[in-house]
DNA sequence: GACACGTGTAACGTTACGGGTTACAATATT
DNA sequence: AATATTGTAACCCGTAACGTTACACGTGTC
């Protein structure tokens, strides 16, 4: 995967918000959360917890997975970013000898 | 899902390192975090990160993803411990009227 | 022009958590 | 007995999600 992933508040903002009519405000109250929880979400600023992926889910009657694992590829992406480079490779498992 | 997942911390003690003969220590150097880390992680006092989750793949030459995925299934599952009640359903998305 | 809304966001505080270091007691292993 | 390994407590950091409050900036309405 070489382009960034897209964010899950991104998603929720064009394919749920947007076509419900929902406004930052309304949405969040709907799902329990402060205006700027969500808000901070759809513009992306911050990630999806699982709590608010629940929400989301709840609210939308969809799956939790579907949500998180766009949290997980954007994370996942992320955190290559700064891949570490001490790891050292463990012994390779080999057919039991002897 | 009903049974609580596995940690994938037990996962790498039991199919990684007992199978290596590596020791929490040993681990640990060759991963390159603290052997605090890698115990509390193995034995399931901490969750896995995407950091670690990505030491632990090339260390041992497996996915990302394989790991995370596990790691992904616990929280969610723990999650759904403390299911918010406080969602409202947002209307149902409808064929445009008009 | 005045007012109501919706919005993004700064400021501030709380809570949670991963990770590092150091240290200690308990338990192997040799 | 001497050495190695281990789990974990204590303490300190940095990061991050979330709430509340408050402000400035549109935009539409009367």
């Amino acid at each position: 995967m070489t382009r960034r992933p897209t964010h899950p508040g991104a998603v929720f903002l064009e394919d749920v918000m947007k076509p419900l009519n929902l406004s930052v405000t309304d949405a969040a109250r709907m799902l329990g959360v402060s205006r700027k929880a969500l808000s901070e979400f759809v513009n992306e600023k911050a990630s999806l917890s699982p709590e608010m992926a629940i929400r989301i889910s709840k609210a939308t009657n969809t799956s939790v997975e579907s949500w998180m694992n766009m949290q997980q590829k954007l994370t996942l992406w992320n955190a290559r970013m700064n891949e570490p480079d001490n790891v050292i490779p463990f012994p390779l498992a080999r057919a039991k000898e002897g």
